[in-house]
DNA sequence: CAAAAATAATGAGTCAAACTCATTTTGTGA
DNA sequence: TCACAAAATGAGTTTGACTCATTATTTTTG
C-alpha cells in the first residue's frame, strides 16, 4: 500500500471517485441502522453523504441495489467474524457450537439484515447477487461438517445440505421467535444446546452421553429450594 | 339459519355492507396472487371488486391492513387443513411427521404468505394482529407433542417451544433453500425423513431408555416437582 | 310517507418519495 | 489555455397510496 493514500488533498481524480462510492455507502448504512428498510429515505442518505440525490444513482441503480449492496456486505463482515469466532476450538461439535452461538446471537442483534436476506434473496437482482455472500458465509458451517465427516466425528453419509437447513433454520426461527418474546441471554444458550444435542443424537458417532444440566447443579438448586421449603415450614 | 339468508335481491342494508368487506378481500386475494406485494395495486382491487378505490379504505386502513388480513386468513385455512392432515393418525411421530410434510408442502406452494408472515408480524398493526392466527396454527403441533409427552412417546422435560422452534425453523428454511433450486417432492419428503429422525434421537423414549432412567432425568423431575410445591407454599 | 339524519360510496385531488435527465461543474490531456 | 470527457446536480416527472369534500343510499323520525 504506497503512502499516497495517507496524503490528503492530493489523490487523483479516480481515487475520489472510488471513495464516493464508500461514502454514500457508509451513509446509507447509518440511515438504514437507524430507519430501516422502509423508513430510509435516499434524499436522507444524499444528504448524509453531502451528494445529490441524483448522485446516488449513478453508482446504485436503485434503492434496492443500494440496500443489497449493503445486505451483502453484512454478510461478508459476518462472514469475518464467525471465522474468528470458532477460531482456536479445536472438537467439532465445540466448533459448530461454537458457529450456532455466535450466529443466533448475530441474528437477535440485527435481525433487520435476515429479513432483508428473506425477500431481497427472493427478487432477481440486475447487479448485485446477494445470494452469494450468503453463499460464503454459509461455507463456515460446511467446512466444519465435512471437516467432522473425514476425521469421523460426524457420521458420514449425513447428507450436507439437510444438515445445514437444520441448523440455520432452526436458529433462524429461534431467534425471531425470542425477539418477539423478549430474548436474554440464557435462552439463547439454551436454544444451542438443545440443538447441539439434537446434532450429536443425529449425526454424531455414539449418539447421546449429553444433558442438559449437570447433576450437580440441580443438586445446588434443589438443596436451595430445600432450604426455602423448610424455612416456610418453620412459619 | 333463517330462509332469508338464500334471498338475493332482499337483503338488509347491513347485510350488503358485510358482504363488500367480503368482496374487497377476495379481489385482493386474486390481485396478490398474480402481482405479489409490491406488485398489488389498491386500485387494482378496487377495480377488480367492483368499488371506487376510497371504499376500500373504509373496511381496511392501509394497503399493509389488508395484506395483513389476508395472511390472517391464509393461516387459518391452513391451520383447518393441516388439521385434516394428521386426521386419523394415531402415532406421535406419525403425527408430526405428517404435519411436517403438510407444512413444507404448503410453504413450497404459497412461500409468499411465510415471506410476508415474517416482514408484517414485526411490525406491531394498528388492527389486525396476524400473531394470534399463526399462534392457532402453530398449535396444531403443540397439541400433538403435549399429546405425545403425556402418553410418553415423547421425554416429557423436553421443552415445547424450543422443539416447536426446530420443527417449523428448519421445514421453512429448507422450503426457502429448495424453493432456490427448484423443488421436487422426493426432496421435501427427504428433509422430513430427516428431521423426523432428529426428533425421535433428541425426543423419542426408546433412544433415550438410559437416560429416562438416569439419576439425571429423575433429579430433573424431583426438581421439577419441588419448585411446583414451592409455589404452592408461598400462596 | 316525506323530510331529516345517518351511513356509505365516490373519485378528483394531495402528497411523498423514488427515479430521470438536461444542464452545469469539474477534471484531464494536448 | 482550450476542447473534450466524466461526474454531479437538482428541478421536474412519475407512480401509487391515501384523503376528504361531495354525492348517493338507507334508515329513522314525526
Amino acid at each position: 500500500m504506497p503512502a499516497k493514500t495517507e496524503q490528503k488533498p492530493p489523490q487523483t481524480y479516480a481515487q475520489k471517485v472510488a471513495g464516493k462510492q464508500a461514502i454514500i455507502f457508509a451513509a446509507a448504512k447509518e440511515v438504514f441502522a437507524q430507519s430501516g428498510y422502509d423508513g430510509l429515505r435516499m434524499s436522507e442518505v444524499a444528504k448524509r453523504a453531502g451528494v445529490a440525490e441524483g448522485t446516488i444513482y449513478s453508482y446504485f441503480s436503485s434503492k434496492d441495489d443500494l440496500i443489497r449492496a449493503l445486505v451483502g456486505d453484512y454478510w461478508t463482515r459476518l462472514t469475518e467474524d464467525a471465522r474468528r469466532a470458532i477460531n482456536g476450538i479445536e472438537k467439532t461439535f465445540a466448533r459448530l457450537s461454537a458457529l450456532a452461538q455466535f450466529h443466533i446471537d448475530a441474528l437477535i442483534a440485527r435481525y433487520d439484515y435476515a429479513e432483508l436476506t428473506i425477500t431481497l434473496g427472493r427478487q432477481p437482482s440486475s447487479v448485485i447477487s446477494l445470494t452469494d455472500d450468503v453463499r460464503a458465509y454459509v461455507r463456515v458451517f460446511d467446512e466444519i461438517f465435512t471437516a467432522g465427516q473425514d476425521r469421523g466425528d460426524i457420521e458420514g453419509s449425513a447428507e450436507l445440505w439437510m444438515a445445514r437447513d437444520m441448523l440455520y433454520g432452526s436458529l433462524e426461527y429461534s431467534a425471531r421467535t425470542l425477539l418477539m418474546r423478549g430474548a436474554n441471554q440464557s435462552e439463547t444458550k439454551a436454544v444451542v444446546d438443545n440443538l447441539m444435542h439434537s446434532f450429536r443424537a443425529r449425526y454424531g458417532p455414539d449418539a447421546k452421553t449429553e444433558v442438559a444440566a449437570s447433576p450437580q447443579s440441580i443438586l445446588d438448586r434443589l438443596a436451595a429450594v430445600t432450604e426455602k421449603l423448610e424455612a416456610k415450614l418453620i412459619d
